[in-house]
DNA sequence: GTCTATATAGGGATAGAC
DNA sequence: GTCTATCCCTATATAGAC
């Protein structure tokens, strides 16, 4: 217990990942709590959040693992920065939902936006489709109500009583259409350019939900 | 190292989890490798495969969790024994598939059988869907011929030369369809009656692959 | 800001009694 | 077929030096 608070008074911002912050210390690149966080999706997303050890992640940043809890309160506060990152893009769905009804036409707008950010961030997305289980895990602890409310909608979009049963079922299928095609089979699509890619996966969407 | 085999030189029969096979003790129910199984895959599809110990098992079974190694060599052996039942499903598949190229007609044949397992076993694929990472770690150390074979079907056929890009996105699209309208977003449809589900999803997939 | 050294616990696995 | 007792290792996390 007791989390000890990041040292730096940096808010946990999105970073984009983008060239945009420098780093406090030199002009070069990324601060050091970002390395770390890019190793960690790296290892999480390969070998699994369970699987894969603190030290490991020092090693590959060439210090030692104790060096780790000076950026972080835990592993488990890695785990959940990185689930931030996530978190946005959910956010930013959220807002363009709304609060009426949801709609197939809104879902494939949805979508829409949801293809861009997948192929751009396809590791992100992969790493939170190979370590549920961690995941799952993080929110029975840690309440966070943001999340609950993006999750709650997500269900009751799937549940609304103003659509029937086959035009629910099409908009949790061209979810999970989407994310098989980018993220899970990723690798078997790996070599087509993503602009080709989004636009067939597109017309594929259109296509399940009619519109 | 040095695996212990397991002393009842029973092969690990695909158990179909019916009322079939009796325990070798009292004419009740099943036996108590297959309890162990069972309880098992409810708590590694709960909480995840590296978030339960074996004692965990143990005490819901109300015996100590040195006792389990009387069943199994290993936890690992646990998890292969669980993703064995799950194999059988694709063993079925592959041998449906042949050996000729993949065509869209074959693939909604193969998810159109797909759909009944699933609805049939869903928390077995649930099981999966949240523990990738275990299971990949697993396959990483022991080389099991058989699913390189599967996995390298399935991949083939999402690569293959003859259809377009488009057709081989559909068919991924379809498979990642059926997986999240029936395991991932489950509890949403959890109160619709699995014949009406089937119908719409055989559907929405025929629909998909235009067949 | 990064390090060494160390505390502590929990989990997987073994040996052998009953 | 199930149990107790125990070994051993790894991993998280802390304290405090540089």
């Amino acid at each position: 217990m007791s989390p000890r608070v990041s040292p730096s008074g940096a808010p946990s911002v999105p970073d984009s990942g983008g060239p945009g912050d420098p780093g406090v210390d030199g002009a070069k690149g990324k601060s050091t709590r970002e390395r770390i966080l890019d190793i960690a999706l790296e290892l999480f997303t390969e070998q699994g959040f369970d699987k894969t050890s603190l030290r490991e992640i020092a090693d590959r940043l060439g210090f030692t693992k104790a060096a780790i809890y000076y950026h972080f309160a835990s592993k488990e506060d890695i785990l959940m920065s990185i689930h931030l990152r996530f978190h946005e893009f959910g956010r930013e769905m959220l807002t363009q939902m709304g609060d009426g009804p949801a709609t197939p036409e809104m879902w494939a707008g949805l979508l829409d936006r949801a293809i861009d950010m997948i192929l751009e961030h396809r590791t992100l997305f992969l790493f939170h489709e190979r370590n549920q289980a961690a995941l799952e895990n993080l929110h029975r602890e840690r309440h966070d109500a943001e999340h609950e409310d993006l999750q709650a909608k997500f269900r009751q979009a799937l549940s609304s009583e103003n659509i029937d049963l086959e035009g629910r079922v099409r908009m949790a299928a061209a979810f999970g259409a989407v994310m098989a095609s980018l993220a899970v089979a990723g690798d078997a699509f790996a070599d087509v350019p993503s602009d080709k890619l989004g636009l067939v996966l597109r017309k594929v969407v259109a296509d399940l939900l009619r519109v």
